[in-house]
DNA sequence: TACATTACATACCGAGCGGTATGGATGTGT
DNA sequence: ACACATCCATACCGCTCGGTATGTAATGTA
């Protein structure tokens, strides 16, 4: 066991986890090959069958063992641990291109992309994708309550539409920089996504006013 | 010519754009099967094959000739004539669940689902879907500076970004109720981007205020 | 050490895809 | 009426895809 033995299953499942999220990042679910995956890999059909037993199983797994758990590392969990919730959500909107690999903005938000692509086509891409969106939305919504709570969002903000709606604005956001190929476009949208949660505030509490990233 | 004869080229070209935008509405442009849209028409690849070069130019055509003209239609002339921008902007955003048929909800925007798709991938896909974004952009843009000339939208609101702030938000919206399959979650987007648009208006003009559909 | 199970590698398959070559039917200009 | 271009139908091709059947080496177990 400890001299490095050659078969390694967990590390191998991983691998492929990590190859398959970028192909269908890349290319798409769908156009996503199996063959291109293993050949990044170098490994063989045995190998990816042997873990996964379909294409759509090995889809599903990267939903929720690659992708849930960098938005959960990126953006629910700094979320969930802060004190300070609405600064820190404030805080992600405006630095949130600076934490991701810039070409992400050409490829646009994984999530996002699986949604578009696989809602409307197979029922449990859509279960697992919902239930991920869910998780974000439910991330903001807790945020604004506790900001809430804390004063320094006005009291007449509806917290769940109101999450529901800054979460489907940002990947609106990402979606639109991801066509115009452009990182200005995603920064220009993204400011004036910060504008908008800036405005939930409350009146009073204009110390966060001009933390915005100067430009 | 008058009694009908059996060849109406145009007629074929224009059949096969419509049964075209269907399947790639529905399957994505990748996934939509040239099989598939022939045997729905009942025409044959010869017929297609005449009138289109490859699968590419039909998916560019069917971008031009129909998607744009019915985002035209429905959203950037009304813009583009009305008297009040402003207001027709609200009150599209308003009813705009209403005027589209009720599946559009389930397949998300024609427009935005290709761009998803087919940016990253396909250069001439990216420049068409970017030309047509950017229709819809400058529409936004346009009815909210001559809002602001008639004194309705505040005069530091900075028309450009917020516009496309606005189509990037609205995409979103649509993206996420299409994954949610819910029109409820659209409905409740919408509303809280017409709320955004609504407060870009100058304090004294609250005529519009609660024009929204009531529920 | 003997054996069963796990973990892969290799070769192969049917299906569906976009695209083409060819031929015939229809309209058009002269 | 004849030549010709347009319009469309049919049959076919090469390719890639996801998936499988089979074999084999490594590992856990007794």
């Amino acid at each position: 066991m400890y001299p490095m033995s050659t078969k390694q299953p967990d590390l191998t499942r991983e691998k492929i986890l990590q190859f398959a999220f970028c192909e269908i990042h890349r290319k798409g679910f769908q156009a996503a090959s199996i063959t291109n995956i293993l050949q990044d890999t170098g490994m063989t059909k045995g190998a990816l069958y042997h873990h996964f037993p379909t294409k759509q199983a090995l889809g599903l797994a990267v939903i929720d063992e690659v992708i849930k758990k960098r938005l959960d590392a990126l953006i629910f969990r700094p979320l969930r641990e802060s004190e300070r919730p609405v600064e820190t959500l404030l805080e992600i909107i405006a630095t949130i291109d600076q934490k991701v690999p810039s070409e992400y903005v050409m490829l646009g938000c994984p999530l996002n992309n699986l949604m578009q692509e696989m809602s409307a086509l197979d029922e449990l891409f859509q279960a697992r994708l919902s239930a991920v969106f869910g998780l974000w939305q439910q991330a903001i919504e807790d945020a604004l309550t506790r900001g809430q709570k804390q004063g320094v969002i006005r009291p007449d903000v509806d917290c769940q539409p109101t999450a529901l709606f800054i979460a489907s604005a940002w990947e609106g956001c990402i979606g639109i920089a991801k066509n115009m190929r452009s990182p200005e476009v995603f920064a220009s949208c993204m400011k004036q996504l910060h504008g908008y949660v800036r405005g939930l505030q409350s009146e009073p509490a204009v110390a966060t006013q001009e933390q915005y990233k100067g430009g």
